[in-house]
DNA sequence: AATCAAAGTGTATTATTGACACAATTGTAG
DNA sequence: CTACAATTGTGTCAATAATACACTTTGATT
């Protein structure tokens, strides 16, 4: 929570540059050692946990307004971006508003509008990822899907919403380029898809099917150093892969 | 376009009532005669064609004023409405501006606010549908997908996109309930699929997915009077259908 | 050198999709 | 009132895709 004196330059600052009444949230999914991860937030001062989001400048393309809110929380460019819900129930801020309805008249409160939020998944690198908190947080950091804390407004449901649609667009979409390192082996890809889905898939089928896609190479060399046989490593026919995603998978009739 | 007079009351009703920098624009899907419909405006004194659209009320949720609009133009009450896109391209409504901007000054002027627009599609049943233009609009009627005049701003793309998402959803959801009338032949229904997939399929393959779908029912009636054998008619089995729609129809994986 | 754990590969079975043909029904034309 | 044309209903076979499942190979560990 601001103080009144921080709570006004917020305000003024936002009133000058931001539209009104328009927000974005965005559901940053990492993928590590296994784990499914999320990019969140925690106010200062205060047990009080966000997705990342902002607002877009008065001559800003949304696009843009998310990529440049996650080039701060993350550092990294060139983000995999989809938008995939608007939320506008007119109560959704409702907690942001009561929490500062007195301190500043609502004329000059930026808390005092009504919020429709834009909302944005993102799949990053989890380890090319430097999370960084933005003025209102101190700390902003990777949890695992099943290790969230209690968010505020609404921002448990476009979480969830997100995943939601994140598995729907698995079925028809090729996903992992954005969420892999370079190189990896089939092993960890079937694992990135068995978090997603939350579900096992058999090892020799996986495999069939990702290669029938078309859309891997198979590196002349393997990973060495583990315990075990060595596997070979793989990384994305980019071409190909793009080509995937705007046609999709499954002609389908 | 509008007179200054027209302008200013137009204007000092909006501001009052809705959400600055926010509207919605409706792709409102019908189908008859074996023919693919969309609902179109053309403006008064104007040859320029719009998509159904509105602005969001103070207080409204958004679905809510998608509906509010849809059921002016069509006086149709629980359509079923998905919202599929945010339109967030800075200048998007830039012929609105510049048609405006030297009649009322930019303050008290709607039409020199940048807009986001919330794309929704609506299926409905074409006959029961009784098209209605708005305040601006001359006319509001029916057009088929390849008879289309050039829209003004950026309803094409709208329009596109809303077609491009209905295809997409055309292979893991159930659709036809809400674009059919109550009982439908087989040759009927694959009528609207091979019009919205703009390709022909196997009638006898058809059926048999249909049917094994678990959508439908077959009524014990058959349709009469045609010049040729009866077709059995169907319905929807509003159940099943539900459900499908909420589980979706491929398993994948 | 033996062992263990993980990785690579293939095959048989089953389910799904796609292609295709014939019989039944109805109104119309002769 | 019969033959015809158009359309609907239904079944089968082949190809393809999905699933289930087992053995062999490899590399580090002891």
């Amino acid at each position: 929570m601001l103080t009144k004196k921080e709570l006004k330059a917020y305000c003024a600052t936002a009133r000058e540059n931001y539209l009104p009444h328009i927000s974005i949230d965005c559901v940053v999914f990492g993928f590590h050692e296994g784990e499914m991860k999320v990019l969140i937030l925690k106010v200062k001062n205060e047990e009080a946990w966000y997705l990342p989001g902002g607002f877009v400048l008065k001559q800003e393309p949304i696009e843009m307004a998310a990529s440049r809110i996650l080039k701060e929380r993350t550092g990294l460019e060139k983000i995999f971006l989809q938008q995939f819900h608007v939320f506008g129930d007119p109560e959704r801020s409702k907690q942001h508003f009561d929490m500062y309805k007195d301190m500043l008249p609502a004329k000059e409160n930026w808390f005092s509008n009504r919020f429709l939020t834009i909302g944005y998944y993102a799949l990053v690198d989890f380890v090319e990822t430097n999370p960084t908190p933005d003025e209102l947080s101190a700390t902003c950091l990777w949890r695992g899907l099943d290790d969230l804390p209690e968010f505020r407004l609404d921002h448990a449901l476009i979480l969830k919403t997100a995943l939601d649609t994140l598995r729907l667009q698995l079925h028809y979409q090729p996903i992992g380029y954005n969420l892999m390192p370079k190189e990896f082996t089939m092993p960890e890809l079937q694992k990135l898809y068995e978090t997603i889905l939350d579900k096992k898939l058999d090892r020799r089928n996986f495999q069939r099917r990702m290669l029938g896609f078309g859309i891997l190479k198979r590196s002349d060399h393997q990973r060495k150093g583990g315990a075990h046989k060595a596997p070979f490593l793989y990384s994305f026919d980019l071409e190909n892969y793009e080509a995937a995603l705007k046609e999709g998978f499954k002609g389908g009739w």
